[in-house]
DNA sequence: AAACCGTGGTC
DNA sequence: TGACCAAGGTT
């Protein structure tokens, strides 16, 4: 071969052929031998797949998406639900806008549409928290529609099948366009997810295994550039260092004070410990009620998407009659650490630790 | 359009 | 050990 254009292009029957044979087993997934005798997955369990997917691993994703089928099996189910049940469990997974645009969608799929998951990604796309992924994920996983789903694995994979220099995110729009092309009619579904497979085991963002590619000799990166460093992508900005106080107050009878969070911004409408607001400056004291504060030896260490934190903790234990200025008090019985997102948690997880100065 | 929004695993 | 990474969406 001379050049990039003596390059066939990858077909989708190779690939379904390697997906046939490689397929990986998933609660929410319908192996593509019972796919091709005609059993369809639950549209309510593709979704929420998908969405527990977004930006996160399989290996986290399997235990949540058990616990909230087992729980609410039918979309019905999820849209009767508690705000505050739902966002209880999905602490932890992270990315909480989703939990809340994952019961708005339940509620919209049960009041405007009978209960019954549109069937287009031009409809499903209007639904809170489903964005081009996952209408595109969902119409063709569920429903056979010859959409083309673009994930991070997409991106790398089209990036080095037709070894793309243009950097991330700007080239998106050419990932996107080039991912279309190679889109099947037939089997759109199981193609969706063998890309992404392929991705996920073979065209990994390190080390790919080239060797076993069945795509190897329509890659373009690997036959005249350097796969492993594909795709390219801008520098991102560096985290900021933030600091705050957290509050851990008991009461005599071992309820816990706590408040929940608005529901925009930072882990919106999660439970957590009242405290001072998170900032690049030394914070402010913020009590959420008058006690006797201890500060903890260690601080509570986390890193957000865009910057480290570090959490001061005190705590206190109050008498019954103490009112506090912010927040609730929790039951010792109604409390589980495990409904706290991960840093309140790691707080909570401070104060069975010993030693503490005054 | 760029910023915001979590977490755990990996090297 | 710190930076990168993962089946993105919203504002």
């Amino acid at each position: 071969m001379r050049d990039e254009s003596d390059v066939s292009l990858p077909t989708a029957e190779t690939l379904l052929d390697w997906y046939d044979r490689h397929a990986r087993t998933m609660p929410w997934r319908v192996p593509p031998a019972q796919r091709k005798n005609g059993v369809m997955p639950d549209p309510y369990r593709v979704w929420m797949s998908e969405v527990m997917l977004q930006q996160t691993t399989v290996a986290a994703v399997r235990d949540y998406f058990n616990k909230f089928t087992a729980r609410w099996p039918r979309v019905t189910d999820l849209a009767a639900a508690e705000d505050a049940d739902v966002m209880a469990a999905w602490a932890g997974l992270g990315y909480y806008a989703r939990a809340r645009n994952l019961l708005k969608c339940a509620r919209a799929v049960a009041n405007d549409h009978g209960g019954i998951f549109p069937q287009t990604y031009a409809e499903l796309i209007k639904l809170p928290g489903i964005g081009p992924y996952t209408a595109a994920a969902v119409a063709s996983i569920a429903f056979d529609e010859a959409a083309t789903v673009v994930d991070g694995n997409v991106e790398r994979v089209m990036s080095r099948i037709f070894n793309v220099q243009n950097p991330l995110p700007d080239s998106k729009s050419e990932l996107t366009e080039l991912a279309a092309t190679l889109t099947p009619t037939d089997r759109p579904g199981d193609y969706a997810q063998a890309v992404m497979d392929l991705g996920a085991t073979i065209c990994t963002p390190r080390n790919p295994a080239c060797g076993l590619c069945p795509w190897r000799d329509n890659c373009r990166a690997r036959l005249f550039g350097t796969p492993a460093e594909l795709p390219h992508k801008k520098p991102k900005k560096a985290k900021p260092k933030r600091r705050g106080i957290a509050y851990i107050t008991r009461r005599v009878d071992g309820a816990y004070l706590l408040e929940t969070r608005p529901e925009s911004g930072l882990l919106g409408g999660m439970l957590g410990w009242p405290g001072s607001e998170w900032a690049e400056t030394d914070p402010l004291p913020a009590p959420p009620i008058r006690a006797e504060w201890k500060t903890l030896n260690e601080e509570a260490k986390h890193t957000f998407t865009h910057f480290h934190l570090s959490l001061t903790v005190l705590t206190a234990l109050v008498p019954m009659e103490r009112q506090p200025e912010r927040g609730e008090f929790v039951a010792e019985e109604d409390f589980d650490p495990s409904n706290l997102p991960t840093v309140m948690r790691k707080a909570f997880d401070l104060t069975s630790g010993k030693s503490r100065k005054s």
